[in-house]
DNA sequence: ATTATCTATAGATCTATAGATAATGC
DNA sequence: ATTATCTATAGATCTATAGATAATGC
């Protein structure tokens, strides 16, 4: 029954994977630590050797979560074979596939407004990486210094949360497309 | 125990009300039915009078919500008191008040994103309410003809929701208020 | 010997229903 | 007689823990 602790590391791993892509399709209360761990081939009882509780869980997943938005961005950013980072993030983020993918998609999308009823870790966790996307997005707009740099990039991720969180709420109308056409024309991406 | 059928739709409609404020103090799942109930002074056994299930109390309240939101925009508009209602609205929208105060705000800011996971007919209410939200807010807005104004409006709800879900994830930090305040700048509220 | 994971379960929820109660409305 | 609401509870969750098991790692 007891694994390696390369193993047991791995398991940890998948189980933050699984709780990143659950949370984001079922909302922090949609998915118990039960289901969670047999979606991830795991039973219940280990889960309390890698987590505090569900609480931890989720400050990690969200942790994780973000960072995996930073770390993509930055990777456009620095891919030297992607030719304009804002057009290609632009454009994933308001696509169709984001918008019918949630458990693929941006969790702020699914979860921000989850955040103030939860523990104030969390709130920090989201807090601190809010502001970090909007540094590195920031650094992708057009405007004559630092702030008005930044209040592009806020006017333009305000813009894109609302965008797919309300093509989601009005997917299946023609509303929805709309939506997130209007975005992209208002963020100039084409 | 009994009670006439003037207050036991009082009752229901007290219900409702109280529906509306916790739903979207604490999300759909984060408020019971037996807790509910109490809130409004009942007990949980009457419930199931005035409502078929917790989903078909889900649906009413949030139809409830967007009807309120339509009267007051709509009221606005007609008050000839109130000499720019799109200044008024909007600035009620993104107001510090608004942001702290979730039970007494725009459903969207809190439910919306939970809507995607729950029964046709609540997604259908929302795709109605958005529909119609967004309609009532073009009549508002500057533009050429009726597809430019409609997709202001678009551009303008969707940056609102936004940044209003966005504030209040990083409620406590000065980033905050900056989104509420580059909303504002964005959408021509002063 | 240690420990990662398993099965089983305690105790606290949650939705929904059953049957009793007492006031309304014919 | 009817019925809106009450108390009590069934049955299905959910978080967290206890103790057993069996493989790792000294």
């Amino acid at each position: 029954m007891r694994v390696s602790r390369k193993q047991a590391e791995e398991n940890r791993e998948l189980v933050l994977k699984t709780a990143g892509k659950l949370f984001r399709e079922r909302g922090f209360n949609g998915i118990g630590v039960a289901d969670l761990m047999r979606a991830a081939g795991l039973t219940v009882g280990g889960f309390y050797n890698s987590f505090d509780s569900k609480d931890d869980l989720m400050a990690q997943a969200c942790q994780m979560l973000i960072d995996d938005i930073n770390n993509k961005w930055l990777g456009h950013i620095a891919d030297p074979k992607i030719e304009d980072p804002y057009q290609r993030i632009g454009r994933t983020y308001l696509s169709k596939a984001n918008r019918d993918n949630p458990g693929q998609a941006c969790m702020f999308n699914t979860l921000a407004s989850e955040v103030p009823r939860h523990q104030p870790e969390l709130k920090q966790i989201f807090s601190d990486g809010t502001l970090t996307l909007i540094e590195h997005l920031a650094t992708m707009m057009q405007g004559e210094n630092d702030a008005d740099r930044k209040n592009k990039a806020i006017a333009t991720f305000s813009q894109w949360v609302g965008a797919q969180v309300l093509a989601r709420a009005t997917a299946g109308s023609a509303l929805s497309e709309e939506i997130l056409d209007v975005a992209k024309s208002t963020t100039n991406i084409t």
